[in-house]
DNA sequence: GTGGTCTAGACCACC
DNA sequence: GTGGTCTAGACCACG
């Protein structure tokens, strides 16, 4: 079972979740260039919903080049798939640090208040300290 | 003119906008408890927006307890709407801090990464360095 | 009546010819930044086909910021649509006279050759002589 | 090795291109009228393709009357194969030169600009000037 | 078997 | 009223 559930966050549509996850799943190295991806009917049964949503989120893929049809047998994940996957999650970290950061901003939070929360979330989801 | 323009991120909704400038005009003190807000026709004229939002807005600052209707006069702030609001603008903030982090745990970024990401992206909104 | 109907070269899926049509519109001054576009509704019933296809479309547009959604309103031509439009379709005119010379060299026709056929088909189409 | 790899514009069938290889082969000489066109199997191999594939090119090409069959032997270049291949090609050139042109009048390009394009491209691939 | 296109009809949030 | 999402089921070309 190449994915997961599609539960969680239910803001985002779900052929953006399947998208993400197969993003993600060539970030980590578990889908690889050159890999074929599940079809789209057999992904469809998997995650129960309906192919055309799977074939949307496939779509989304192509058109951002992780991966690209071959005629007749399916979809593959792209060469340069993992370098722009890896890089993705980076950005989005960072966009999300950014939008934390505006507000802090907006709400007069200073460096040290805003670092503390930090720590301590970051520190909820691992007993690790940040130094 | 209490509120600013409604602008920047379109993924919102207009009443949701116009629900959080309300929030922050009274966290950062511009609106007071007892303060009365404008009306429905006043505000929706301003903001150039359908009366119906501006509407849906107050209902929903209504059922946030930030304002409270007095018979005959209109909405004001409520007494507690200033502690609340203020602690909402920080929740905001570590929710947003704590997307981050699960961003970064899934792509297994490790506290220096996300640090050094952090640090980049505060100092990119102002001079100062965090310690 | 905006758009003309769908015939012609039929190996163009319908959304795509909806698309081009539309974007013709814009780089030929139809639909100027700011105008409203036909809803979706309305434009399958002109068109004679399913909603789901001139909204596949219209996503298309989106993709490609011809056009832009205003919440609970519409989609309207974007700002930067006029310009883009119009490159995009002295874009196409390249691409083809390309494939053209590609396929001219790969014949083995000379200069000569392909000029007269150029002004052969130019002038069938208009009474004009090529200088 | 009869023809090359099949690679480039991905947006034909596999089939098609093989069938315009073969006719290619023929136009230029390299296939002549009574020469026997490998077998679909032994193709089949050489290209890494469906026999299917291959099969399908070979009743293109029966339809068209480039090969014909000859009972126990195979597939053999027809006696007229020649000219027409020739012929062929030459359509192709007209037919995309003639789509460009349209493309430029409905873009309302003048002469003048669409003959620029035109040199630009014809320049870009062979350092001669069309005079 | 594969993906791609299209139709039909439903439901949602937003304005 | 608007677009957006999703389901269901059909047909097609390709290999």
């Amino acid at each position: 079972m190449l994915l997961k559930d599609l539960q969680g966050s239910d803001d985002k549509p779900i052929y953006e979740r399947i998208a993400e996850q197969v993003k993600f799943a060539v970030a980590s190295g578990v889908l690889r260039p050159g890999d074929l991806v599940p079809s789209v009917r057999e992904l469809s049964k998997q995650l129960v919903v309906n192919p055309n949503t799977v074939a949307r989120a496939y779509r989304e893929l192509q058109n951002e080049s992780v991966v690209e049809p071959v005629r007749g047998t399916g979809l593959v994940v792209s060469e340069n798939a993992l370098a722009q996957c890896k890089k993705d999650r980076k950005e989005i970290v960072r966009k999300r640090l950014r939008e934390a950061i505006a507000e802090a901003r907006l709400s007069r939070l200073d460096a040290h208040e805003i670092e503390a929360i930090f720590r301590e979330e970051w520190s909820r989801t691992n007993g690790v300290k940040l130094v």
